[in-house]
DNA sequence: AATATCTCCAACCGCGCATGA
DNA sequence: ATCATGCGCGGTTGGAGATAT
């Protein structure tokens, strides 16, 4: 249940609107000999600043707390949002998370500024895509609709359909993604893939599985690195933390681990046990695609249900 | 040069969740 | 179990600066 909000229970007399110099050093100074967990409530008082709790947390966690890196968004760090806000949609937070030096509501303005349009035409382009109503966990107001590749539909599906914390306490030993990954109907053969090249992969969080090559021809399967099993959490935020860390570190190392090709992961999905990181390898080491590239990828993924 | 329109982003708003009384 | 409170999050807004007309 909501509440009034804090700043006009207060009442008025408090500054609003951008904030200045003075402001910010009596925050900055206040943060000096103080930290952040001692409650927002009491910070104003105690900093000498007319503004309201709220109002200073923001001002310190978007843009005077240290560490914070200012300027433009790299383009790894381009590449890392799309590929995070695929995965995990408007979690914002989340990415940032994921993100040193970046703030929620700096991710969150380039994403609407920038990148979402530049995903919505890529997803035209590539004729590939649907129209797909962002979740919203919060807020009241009708959401923006965001044109999302076909692929990730899946896991936005996934986190929609997600567990309260509560909820997964209740059911950890249920399949968070029963859902999904149940859903042979999405099992497509691949034409597109060469007969004796790599083509399409399984691979187990539990246990890895990707063929080895001799020239362009597969020989045998081999094992190749067996990241914690990230299923049996009990924290919704905790699993998504694991799964996109696992998601991220298995593209990097398969994109680096092997000579003579790449390999990408485009998606996963999951049950109670275990991971599945869906991917291709590509003996052209001149095509790798990157992970997130889910418009050109996609034709080469599927899912298995095993 | 003046005005209109667009873009960007800091800040605000309201909600859900966690927690404690 | 219920209620009140604070925090953190995501959606939205307003205004400053940039660009177009």
């Amino acid at each position: 249940m909501g509440r009034s909000p804090l700043c006009s229970k207060v009442g008025l007399g408090l500054n609003k609107g951008a904030w200045t110099v003075e402001e910010d050093n009596l925050l900055i100074k206040y943060f000096q000999t103080h930290d952040e967990g001692g409650g927002w409530k009491s910070v104003p008082k105690k900093a000498g600043l007319k503004r309201c709790g709220k109002s200073c947390r923001l001002r310190w966690m978007n843009y005077l707390r240290p560490n914070i890196k200012r300027g433009n968004i790299s383009p790894d760090e381009e590449d890392l949002i799309i590929r995070l806000h695929g995965l995990l949609g408007n979690r914002w937070a989340l990415i940032a998370g994921r993100i040193p030096g970046r703030t929620d509501n700096e991710i969150k303005n380039y994403w609407y500024t920038t990148l979402s349009k530049r995903v919505a035409l890529k997803g035209n382009e590539a004729k590939e895509h649907k129209t797909y109503p962002m979740k919203r966990s919060r807020g009241h107001s009708a959401c923006k609709q965001l044109i999302m590749p076909d692929s990730n539909t899946k896991m936005q599906d996934l986190l929609s359909a997600s567990p309260t914390r509560k909820e997964l306490e209740v059911s950890t030993n249920q399949s968070l993604s029963e859902s999904v990954v149940s859903n042979t109907d999405d099992v497509r053969t691949d034409s597109n893939v060469q007969s004796g090249s790599p083509g399409l992969q399984e691979i187990r969080a539990s246990r890895i599985f990707l063929p080895s090559f001799r020239g362009n021809q597969v020989s045998s399967h081999s094992e190749l690195m067996a990241p914690a099993n990230p299923m049996i959490e009990s924290n919704i935020d905790r699993k998504l933390f694991s799964l996109v860390d696992d998601y991220l570190s298995v593209s990097t190392e398969l994109s680096l681990g092997f000579s003579g090709m790449n390999c990408s992961v485009s998606k996963f999905s999951t049950n109670s046990h275990n991971l599945y990181l869906m991917g291709s390898s590509l003996s052209n080491t001149d095509h790798h695609m990157p992970c997130g590239d889910q418009s050109v990828c996609r034709d080469q993924y599927r899912w298995m249900n095993t």
